[in-house]
DNA sequence: ATGGGCATGTAAATCGTTACATGATTCT
DNA sequence: AGAATCATGTAACGATTTACATGCCCAT
């Protein structure tokens, strides 16, 4: 349901394009939502329908029309009207701590495995999000950043501790 | 596809129901995953059918008969197979930082009340865990728990940052 | 020349939530 | 008396993923 408010939140910024959104979601939303054109294009059909945003085709050569939406009158008052209501609670799936409840009964060396790589991963993480930090501008953007920054710090303190426990058994 | 492992792992350490397992995801595993009983019992009735389960039926009075689920040798491998792939990445989906991002275009007041919101579940949350966490036995359900502290913790000291820099601004 | 970015989309499949339906028992 | 717990499930809807399909432009 909210990705209706997405793509309404950054339309209200600024007209963009589908693919724009896209690009703007893996930059800079990723740790708020992972949409993806499959479901992106499809709402935005919707809401074109709906009168809650408009659309200006702009052809170009050797490219498809580029579709540069807007947001209406409507769609605001729609976006406001959420923004006021409760927040859903997060939604959250992680196969990797399932993995690490279930895993001990099968094999302490999946275990190791299992933490071993997501330490990797959330190094990995780490490096890109702090080299992303460092040149901004814009305090709603820092804001995220800086919210999963501390995310996976506060991760990376916690598989200390939990490898410690482990070496030590 | 991973409330089949859901599953699986459970009844690997012993048999149970379809709602002992809704209880244990609430009880313990909620940081991994929300299953609830619309997936968890269409998924327990096609693990039959692929010969992943069994299933003993208790008849009880004045109660639907009790259906006791096991795990088979063939679900067993399957759980292992599971263990040793690739993890799939968390997928994740926080509303919140999404109107955190928008709120400030529309009004500053709905800003703070969202962030106040957020700090007022959060702190209801780790209420609960810090008070789960202290009569717990099993390692792994300590560590699942003490990664939610973790993150909890970690995301008040961000919501005093951003809520500071909002006053001051 | 090869890969990445630009730019649109669709189809099939599956995943998952929410609300509904039922009803006895036990705790407060 | 009323709420929570035990215990099963379905139906309707809505959300989401993944892969497919197309093809130029630009930088290395």
């Amino acid at each position: 349901m909210s990705h209706r408010y997405l793509i309404l939140g950054l339309l209200a910024e600024q007209p963009m394009t589908g693919y724009d959104i896209r690009k703007q979601v893996k930059e800079v939303l990723s740790t708020a939502t992972n949409a993806s054109y499959g479901t992106l294009y499809p709402t935005l059909h919707k809401l074109l329908q709906e009168d809650a945003v408009q659309v200006d085709e702009i052809d170009q050569e050797g490219r498809p029309t580029k579709k540069v939406y807007r947001i209406t009158t409507h769609g605001q008052a729609e976006l406001r009207q959420w923004l006021r209501e409760p927040t859903s609670a997060d939604r959250i799936k992680r196969d990797f701590l399932l993995k690490l409840y279930f895993a001990q009964q099968v094999s302490q060396s999946d275990l190791q495995r299992l933490l071993a790589e997501r330490r990797d991963e959330t190094e990995a993480l780490l490096d890109t999000l702090q080299s992303q930090g460092e040149s901004l501008d814009d305090p709603r953007e820092k804001w995220i950043i800086d919210y999963a920054l501390m995310l996976y710090r506060a991760e990376m303190a916690w598989l200390d501790r939990v490898e410690n426990q482990i070496a030590s058994a």
